[in-house]
RNA sequence: CGGGGAGUAGCGCAGUCUGGUAGCGCAUCUGUUUUGGGAACAGAGGGUCGCAGGUUCGAAUCCUGUCUCCCCGACCA
């Protein structure tokens, strides 16, 4: 992308609004705008890092075996009496009301929905399992919105529900999604812990919170410290038995501080080995069994020839909220640092002489080159007035950047620089071409 | 929902106490000179001071109401 042809309206100022890092930083780089409280439009450089994750997300949801969908945002009432949580759910539900006085309401989540398609459509063990996700958005009337699209209103989630003839199938239902979320959350740069969780509202006894650590979490969280640094599965048979991985990180201490017990940690975790810090939530599965496929008469014809009510389980990503979750594990005082996975544009050039014929036909090449070989760079072709240069570049994070300049160009040498490391190195123009594309290679 | 703070130019703010018809920095536009880690100089444009009432000869400023946003807490798939 040439950025005389982008829209990024990056700011110089922070707005006193925000307080925290990734809240400062996604409006200074031009990623969003809020709208109201809990409610941004994503401008072009966040939109596409926020399609980056979801499509992340879906991929690995597709190699799990869930297959997508997309339901509707409006709901209607009627299914929520059903389920009897229209009532339950109290004030975070925005309630609508259409012309003709029925009563309908901006989905939270989508049991609901869900379950009415499935037991429209799914009779027989034999159309079983089925595992169903869509990424939608979601509007849940916080009482307080705060730190910008991590923990907004309107937000983008990934759901995913899995149903099943029998408890003992749900559970192997549960861990693919489990161990599915391990390896989205590796892709995505991130540290994630999976943690003991209260089910809370959604009912049933087996959950998980996936939490990344990050000090301006809002939840405090206790676990062993090898959990943290456990590399995820990675390429895994989703038709084997996969409780042998899910073992292996539940069989350690690790919960929230709502399921905290203090005593078990101590028992069970030795003290060098005790660690107790703050995480971002950003994901949460849960299996609760029959709560909804009861209240919903959602049934199949078993073997045995008798009605057995689906035994469902529901799992969560929040989307919009890992662009927040990321920048909060991945920063400095300068900017953002984006994983070479989700950053917007995977190098940025910079031409700090444009109108030099030598330094913009350098450019031009290279920003044809990187193009084409699927780096996806954002060349600033604008002059020094106004572009994306030097600190500005460092604010947006983007993995790399080549500084193109009259005066190394003289020995046909550009600049490299890592923004991770801050490391800079001088090369030759096809060298520096070699270097991007091996980065990316890995 | 309880407590606190704030709405003045695109962004960040001063001015409000003590009423006299609005200002600074950045950004934007024009011109000139520049060019290696956020260019300089000169000039220009841009605001019914959140909204509605009231007091007054006169309101950003005083009074009443109201809306919105932010922070702390409680809440939270």
């Amino acid at each position: 992308m040439r950025l005389s042809q982008y829209f990024l309206p990056l700011l110089k100022e922070t707005p006193a609004s925000a307080e925290i890092a990734s809240h400062r930083y996604m409006l200074r780089a031009g990623m969003i705008k809020q709208h109201s409280a809990g409610i941004y439009s994503w401008l072009p450089l966040g939109y596409k890092v926020l399609t980056k994750i979801a499509n992340i997300v879906r991929e690995e949801q597709n190699k799990a075996g869930a297959v997508e969908m997309l339901m509707p945002t409006i709901q209607g009432a009627d299914l929520w009496r059903e389920s009897g949580r229209y009532d339950d759910y109290g004030k975070e539900m925005l309630r609508i009301t259409d012309r003709g006085g029925r009563e309908l309401l901006y989905g939270p989540t989508n049991e609901e929905i869900l379950t009415d398609v499935f037991r429209t459509f799914i009779r027989s063990y034999k159309d079983l399992p089925q595992t169903l996700y869509h990424i939608q958005w979601k509007f849940r009337d916080e009482v307080r919105p705060r730190f910008g699209v991590m923990r907004g209103r309107e937000f983008l989630m990934k759901d995913t529900y899995s149903f099943d003839m029998d408890m003992d199938l749900a559970v192997v239902s549960y861990n693919k999604m489990f161990v599915s979320y391990l390896n989205t959350f590796e892709r995505l740069g991130l540290k994630a812990v999976p943690m003991r969780a209260d089910t809370g509202p959604i009912g049933g006894d087996l959950s998980h919170e996936f939490l990344i650590l990050a000090d301006t979490g809002e939840s405090e969280v206790f676990c062993h410290a090898d959990l943290v640094n456990m590399d995820a599965p990675g390429k895994v048979d989703f038709d084997s038995d996969l409780q042998a991985l899910v073992d292996k990180r539940t069989s350690m201490y690790a919960r929230t501080d709502e399921m905290h017990d203090e005593g078990v940690f101590h028992k069970e975790v030795p003290e060098d080995k005790r660690l107790s810090a703050r995480g971002i939530e950003v994901g949460h599965i849960f299996c609760f069994g029959d709560k909804y496929s009861k209240a919903m008469d959602a049934k199949v014809m078993g073997p045995d020839g008798k009605e057995h009510f689906a035994q469902m389980g529901s799992y969560g990503i929040g989307v919009s909220r890992l662009v927040g979750g990321i920048i909060e594990a991945c920063h400095d005082d300068k900017g953002i640092i984006w994983p070479k996975s989700v950053a917007p544009f995977g190098v940025g050039i910079i031409n700090i002489r444009v109108g030099d014929e030598a330094c913009d036909t350098a450019c031009e090449s290279l920003y044809a080159k990187l193009s084409r070989a699927g780096i996806d760079p954002l060349y600033d072709d604008k002059s020094d007035r106004g572009g994306v240069k030097f600190s500005r570049m460092d604010l947006i994070g983007l993995p790399y950047q080549i500084v193109v300049g009259p005066r190394g160009l003289k020995d046909g040498i550009v600049e490299v620089k890592d923004r991770k490391t801050g490391e800079r190195q001088e090369l030759g123009s096809d060298a520096a071409f070699e270097f991007i594309t091996e980065q990316f290679a890995n």
